[in-house]
DNA sequence: CGGGAACTTGATAGAGCTCAAGCGTGGTGG
DNA sequence: CCACCACGCTTGAGCTCTATCAAGTTCCCG
């Protein structure tokens, strides 16, 4: 069962600067930068031809796996935007218990969170090598007021946070612990081809535990419900490698052996309550 | 049992409109308006006096208890803003099923999520006769440009509802039925107690339904969790009215009968990835 | 006063957690 | 270069929590 073999990323990392992984200058600051149009084709934001790229540059900076972008209670001045790899964004109880709150990649905004209280309420770490765009949030905010064409960008990033986060809660309230496991797999494989990757077979990039979290199960249940998907045939598992047999039928997946639909709440608060 | 009085509500609400919600007049367009400075005050945003405040007025708009203030799909281009009352958004997933997103009350900015898309992906109900403030995307977005004191508070108010909805993911992924409870009614307490109103006995404005929608409880669950906490007196409940007899103990809740801790994965994914 | 919604309470079952053991894999030091 | 060790993953067994199904009661509205 170990002969499945997932290369794709290997191969496809676009990026020449990962390879600098490797390179003694790696994590130096300063190496790399991008211009605005960088940025905004990045958050698929769209740009129009006016704006004037070069009269901002944007710093990168380059965090080996396992390293925190920023923590907890820490000062807010910068949001990160991902340029290459992986990470996860974690939140800490009044317990000291984490809670993952999302899996931040190619083309994500993080550190939104620290702009209402002025401090991070979260913190960021590196799954993988990482490089990460810096963006002072003042500066960010004054392209808003100088490019009023920015502006609309800049609230439907934040705005597409919030939907997401939305989403989430939906998931965990509602589904079955194999949907939410589905949907998530769903996920990534949507993210992974927006990023140019192959949706079909790809190395997760964190743990049963840091899943589980994620998604409100333990990692039993997560290990347990790969391997039940793996023995039907809807995707090949083993470890991190994972090939996705059918994408369809995960995505519109409720529950395994009886599908027993239990819609509950369907006809609830939305027609005798209606607008007179 | 059903002794239990709980008249804060009627003799607290300060807003003379309401009693017009008898009145012949209620639900008419035009009636009320908002200053800028009433709006920032609703919501809880630093004004500068010398934002001119009559510079732009703000219609309110009235609703009675079940309409809708926008639906699902329905193009966007007005936030906002609770001037009285209580409400509930909702998302419906692919199934149809409603997923309760959250309960906006007085100062609370709804129809963010509309940004993104240029339509809402959730609708919100009113759960009570309502009092509305209607602020038009960009107008609300162009006070960013010209008073730049405004603009860090607007991105503050995004960025305050992402952070509870991530707090809403913490809560259901990693809370029991009774944990999540508890932390229902002291949300509902700080609340109140914001609003000038009780914080110890208030009565709650949606169904059993909705609050286990909202916490991925059933409507069996949250009663019975009701029930229990008023049995050992930790609460008094009566339908809808609620008195909380030790906040503290409801703030710290983690489990009811044998408060055997079980701190899982208390020492789980934050060590071994330290940053060198 | 009747009807329906909201709420309560009980009985039952099953999904997912907990505890526990074993294995594979990758990194490290001898 | 190999052996060891630790962490991550898998799998099993049992048990608990919460959903489900089912009445029955209360409250509100017409």
């Amino acid at each position: 069962m170990s002969t499945l073999q997932v290369t794709e990323f290997r191969s496809a990392v676009p990026h020449a600067a990962v390879s600098a992984a490797t390179m003694p200058g790696w994590q130096r600051q300063g190496k790399l930068w991008s211009n605005l149009k960088e940025v905004c084709d990045l958050l698929r934001i769209p740009v129009s031809a006016r704006v004037n790229s070069d009269e901002f540059q944007f710093q990168h900076m380059q965090f080996k796996t396992g390293q925190r972008i920023h923590t907890i209670g820490q000062p807010f001045d910068m949001l990160y935007i991902v340029y290459s790899g992986f990470l996860k964004s974690v939140m800490i109880d009044e317990t000291g218990s984490e809670q993952v709150l999302g899996f931040p990649m190619k083309g994500d905004m993080f550190g939104i969170d620290g702009i209402h209280s002025r401090q991070y309420s979260t913190e960021t770490v590196a799954l993988s090598n990482c490089e990460v765009i810096l963006v002072p949030f003042k500066i960010f905010s004054s392209l808003g007021r100088t490019h009023s064409e920015m502006e609309a960008a800049i609230y439907g990033v934040m705005s597409r946070e919030l939907v997401r986060e939305q989403a989430m809660v939906g998931t965990l309230g509602s589904l079955s612990a194999e949907a939410r496991v589905a949907r998530f797999l769903v996920f990534l494989s949507e993210r992974f081809t927006d990023m140019g990757y192959s949706g079909k077979q790809f190395n997760l990039r964190m743990t049963r535990q840091e899943i589980g979290n994620y998604l409100g199960l333990t990692l039993e249940t997560v290990s347990r419900t790969f391997s039940a998907f793996n023995a039907i045939g809807l995707i090949s598992v083993d470890q991190r490698a994972v090939v996705l047999n059918d994408v369809q039928a995960l995505r519109t997946l409720r529950r395994l052996p009886p599908s027993q639909s239990r819609s509950k709440q369907r006809p609830a608060a939305s027609r005798q309550l209606s607008a007179a």
